[in-house]
RNA sequence: GGGGAGGUGGCCGAGCGGUUAAUGGCAGCAGACUGUAAAUCUGCCGGUCUUGCACCUACGGAGGUUCGAACCCUCCCCUCCCCA
């Protein structure tokens, strides 16, 4: 676990995979002395409350962390509560509606149980700038929104562009950042990671540790990841993002539905694989599919624990390669009143549809078999008992009716 | 304080008195094809049922004018710009 003494191999960890670090001169000294004195660096990523479930976009930062920490660094997991009540506006071009702190809360326990997949949390500080920020006086605070400028503020794209879009920018947002960069002062952080969109408000990190008398810290930047769409940025608003929470299955398919182009880029970000093996994927000495089926199977490991990738594997092989029914399958009761019902209203109650009509549409396109036969017909009525339902390529339900 | 521009379906964005449940794009879903839930092509894409071209809900909110309003009027809420 002591690599600390060992610099080269440190710095080459640290540096892979970064989009930027500001700078790497600093990190050179800062990792010498750190080696010299026998100190660990502490190092500050910051996570905004607001989105509960951590997606894989995330755990490229997270990934970083655990580098840093196995090489015996102090890693601080700082959970902003209090800026989540503001929400960071990076990216953003209106203003969030602010989050009580109870949601805060509840979101930040989440979080937690999530990370330990990642990181080490018996080894890890984790700290809630609430812890200071709700201690901070009227005074304290006045005292370090002088330290900055509107027209800095304005230097950022996001504000720049909302601004000059003729967009709402609150001014509470203007505090975000500065919050942000105090957090690096209450900590004394020597690096903090973020992803390449915080520049911004790491850099006022920086500029603050100068104000307040410290040593600025330096800035290691991971680049975002795109969601499964492969042109937004992962996000679970835009419904394009894995979860790390979500069933091997989900997992595995989510990852198998990205583009081949994608593909290389998440193995660049997500995956253990080396420099070189990355290379033969790209210059296409693997099949794209097999390359992607052991890309699936490495993330579900990662979350579900070895093995579970295989499994998965071989789940998805029989249902998609084979055309054959999962093992898995669940089982809804729908009351029944009458003698028959239309199928698609049977769809809706199950849950498969989310009207009645939809239902039905999904019928005429040739999206429904019952016990493996087509039907086509959107009036088509069944009569109760179970059957075996299939909407689309891989939505199975079994129903079973509860006759009133 | 004064003047002006806007708020449309998950998002972007047309429409500006009458087949407008509302053009188009994105996202989503289904089908075909395939090397995969890649790519490509095609179709669907508010709800209900007595399936009519029916009824209900919907164009920031509340009223009003009209046979009829997302489109006109009044008030309110919200956003932005210019001037002070």
């Amino acid at each position: 676990m002591n690599k600390i003494n060992d610099f080269d191999s440190q710095l080459e960890t640290i540096l892979r995979g970064a989009a930027e670090i500001i700078s790497e001169e600093d990190l050179k000294k800062k990792l010498q002395r750190s080696i010299a004195e026998n100190k660990p660096l502490r190092v500050k990523a910051g996570f905004d409350p607001t989105a509960p479930d951590l997606h894989i976009g995330h755990t490229v930062l997270l990934q970083k962390m655990k580098q840093f920490q196995d090489l015996g660094h102090q890693v601080i997991f700082l959970i902003g509560d209090f800026t989540g009540m503001i929400g960071d506006p990076t990216g953003k071009l209106q203003t969030r509606p602010p989050l009580t702190p109870g949601q805060v809360q509840s979101n930040a326990r989440t979080y937690m149980e999530q990370v330990g997949k990642i990181l080490d949390i018996s080894r890890t500080t984790v700290e809630f700038n609430s812890r200071w920020m709700s201690k901070m006086s009227s005074t304290d605070l006045m005292q370090l929104a002088g330290k900055y400028t509107v027209a800095r503020m304005l230097e950022r794209d996001d504000f720049q562009k909302r601004f000059r879009e003729q967009r709402p920018i609150s001014i509470h947002e203007f505090l975000y950042p500065l919050i942000q960069g105090f957090d690096s002062v209450a900590l004394s952080a020597d690096v903090e990671l973020g992803g390449t969109d915080q520049k911004f408000n790491l850099l006022v990190g920086r500029e603050l540790q100068k104000e307040y008398g410290q040593e600025p810290q330096t800035l290691v930047m991971m680049p975002l990841l795109e969601g499964t769409d492969g042109i937004n940025k992962m996000s679970k608003s835009l419904n394009n993002y894995i979860g790390i929470c979500e069933e091997p299955g989900e997992i595995f398919g989510k990852v198998m539905s990205i583009s081949d182009s994608m593909m290389v880029r998440y193995y660049e970000l997500l995956s253990d694989a080396t420099i070189d093996e990355i290379r033969k994927i790209k210059t296409n000495q693997v099949h794209p599919m097999e390359a992607k089926k052991a890309l699936a199977e490495e993330l579900v490991d990662r979350f579900h624990g070895k093995g579970a990738g295989k499994k998965a594997r071989d789940e998805f092989e029989r249902q998609f390669s084979k055309g054959e029914i999962p093992e898995e399958i669940p089982e809804v009761t729908v009351e029944w009143e009458v003698a028959s019902m239309p199928l698609a209203k049977v769809m809706h109650l199950s849950g498969v549809a989310a009207s009645i009509g939809e239902g039905k549409r999904l019928i005429k396109q040739g999206g429904v078999e019952i016990d493996g036969i087509r039907r086509t017909d959107p009036e088509l009525r069944v009569g109760p008992g179970n059957y075996l339902l299939k909407v689309g390529k891989r939505r199975y339900v079994k129903i079973r009716t509860n006759q009133i």
